[in-house]
RNA sequence: GACCCCAUCGUCUAACGGUCAGGACUCCGGAUUUUCAUUCCGGCAACACGGGUUCGAUUCCCGUUGGGGUCGCCA
């Protein structure tokens, strides 16, 4: 049987990064295998699912390049892909279960069950359901009641993980779990036996918080007399300070990321790589990690999220990519800075190549794009620099430029650079006497890219007119 | 507390009984450079502890300690 593969969130919230990186290693793995990469929701808790998560869900992994063959938005031969529309079946299976033996109904409310843990714990014991309706053999009218599955009680159960290894869990520590609420509604624990199974899924992969619902899901599968599939339980991402990694951590989501200008290549890149190597490479494409991936080689212990990592592969993510490229996933980031994008169009490439190689995130670089889109009277000056830069002569220096690069009819850096160089030449100036005042009066600041970069960046008409004003600043014409 | 899992530089990891324990991020130096950044060199830094097994353990086994996870009519 060729292998089947699903990432299942719930949609009672947005994406964090532990469901991307299980989604992604689902990805790969199918891909790898030409298998089928299914997607399913989860969303069997009524109270917290919502449509418009499930929407932001599929959205974010979309954005991190994932693709799926079946799923709820592009269907698939095992439809519907949400819980909330397959509770009949849900129920017919549960009844099966009861009517085979295999489950029995429990009439024990919430209130008593709560009061016998509550007493457990108190006597020392460990809080567990008591089995009280077991062989009760309850009938349907036995007043509101649960359907629970009968775990062996005796023995282990081994389970034979792709990541960690063999795994035996006592029976006797397995308890016997609600099937089907009193409300009627199925839980977590069945539905994903039942959906696993009816979807034809071989191979779950999931975080390995799960490793101890796993016994009680292969028993669940033994009642249903279904096929076992392989399990992979992948290790948790943690925090900085190795706990598991959750709000309070910082960022959690997948969109919180992509907002604060992490490319989808870096993450997928970053996402792959934690808990995972390949010698000594850092760097993989997604056509890399689709071939040299492999779940079996991700190593059995958490790892933690490392931000300073991730932003140097992003860095380099940023420096490798094609100026046009990079240029079209900066926009929403202009835009975002409120930058007058339209009226730079034919510079946009300019100004972004001028940053790419000074920027960790594409924020930073909207952020330090900043002098090339304000209107020149708004430019703000670091006095520092102003103090530094632009006085005296060096007025006298930014007038003589303004005029030449003025009379250029070609805006190229080889027509710049001969202009510049020409100038000095003339003056007897090193470049460095040039370069800074030059920043100073393109950007206000002492810092930025090299000269040529803002020039080209900025357009002949504002350049010009920023060295004039900047002269004026330096040396006012008597 | 019970059960399950984990354990190499601060972090991500390599090593699959014999290595000067390798690479990457961070950090610290130096070089290049029109500033900053980039880039390029170089440096600091680890086998948790105790027993075994073995000619020989980071590597295999057991224990200890430490960390994480799970113990719902949540998923």
């Amino acid at each position: 049987m060729s292998l089947r593969v699903r990432f299942a969130p719930s949609p009672t919230g947005h994406l964090h990064i532990g469901g991307a990186r299980t989604a992604l290693s689902n990805f790969l793995e199918a891909r790898r295998e030409g298998g089928i990469f299914v997607l399913r929701i989860e969303d069997t808790d009524p109270e917290r699912s919502k449509r418009e998560h499930e929407e932001q869900i599929l959205r974010d992994l979309a954005w991190l390049g994932l693709r799926w063959e079946e799923g709820p938005d592009v269907g698939g031969p095992f439809a519907p892909y949400r819980q909330s529309e397959r509770y009949d079946r849900y129920r017919a299976v549960a009844e099966d279960l009861l009517a085979r033996g295999h489950a029995y109904r429990c009439n024990a409310s919430s209130e008593e069950l709560d009061a016998l843990r509550a007493a457990q714990t108190a006597a020392g014991e460990d809080p567990r359901y008591d089995r009280r309706n077991r062989e009760a053999n309850l009938g349907p009218d036995c007043g509101p009641h649960v359907i629970r599955v009968k775990m062996p009680i005796e023995g282990v159960t081994v389970l034979d993980d792709l990541i960690k290894g063999r795994i035996e869990i006592p029976n006797e520590k397995l308890d016997d779990l609600v099937i089907i609420r009193s409300d009627g509604t199925p839980t977590y624990n069945f539905v994903v036996v039942v959906d696993d199974h009816d979807m034809g899924i071989t191979l779950v992969a999931r975080g390995d918080d799960h490793v101890n619902n796993t016994p009680k899901q292969i028993h669940i599968y033994h009642a249903m007399g279904a096929e076992v599939p392989r399990f992979a339980h992948l290790p948790m991402i943690l925090g900085p300070d190795g706990s598991r990694l959750s709000k309070r951590h910082g960022d959690t989501s997948l969109g919180s990321y992509r907002d604060m200008g992490i490319l989808a290549e870096a993450m997928l890149n970053y996402l792959a790589r934690l808990g995972w190597s390949h010698g000594d490479q850092e760097v993989f494409t997604e056509a890399e990690l689709i071939s040299l991936f492999r779940l079996q080689d991700v190593g059995s212990s958490g790892a933690r999220w490392d931000m300073d990592k991730l932003k140097w592969l992003n860095q380099t993510w940023i420096q490798g990519m094609a100026p046009a490229e990079l240029t079209h996933r900066c926009l929403p980031f202009f835009e975002a800075q409120g930058y007058a994008v339209a009226e730079h169009q034919d510079r946009l490439v300019h100004i972004v190549s001028a940053l790419q190689k000074r920027s960790p995130t594409l924020v930073d670089l909207a952020s330090q794009a900043r002098f090339f889109f304000v209107p020149d009277a708004e430019l703000s000056f670091d006095e520092a620099a102003v103090g530094k830069h632009l006085k005296g002569e060096a007025g006298t220096l930014l007038r003589s430029l303004a005029a030449r690069l003025a009379a250029l009819s070609d805006w190229s850096e080889p027509a710049l650079s001969a202009a510049c160089e020409a100038l000095l030449a003339e003056l007897g100036l090193k470049m460095g006497k040039l370069a800074q005042p030059v920043r100073v009066a393109l950007t206000g600041q002492g810092v930025g890219p090299g000269l040529y970069e803002m020039l080209l960046g900025l357009g002949q008409a504002r350049s010009v007119a920023r060295l004039e004003a900047a002269a004026a600043k330096a040396n006012p014409p008597g």
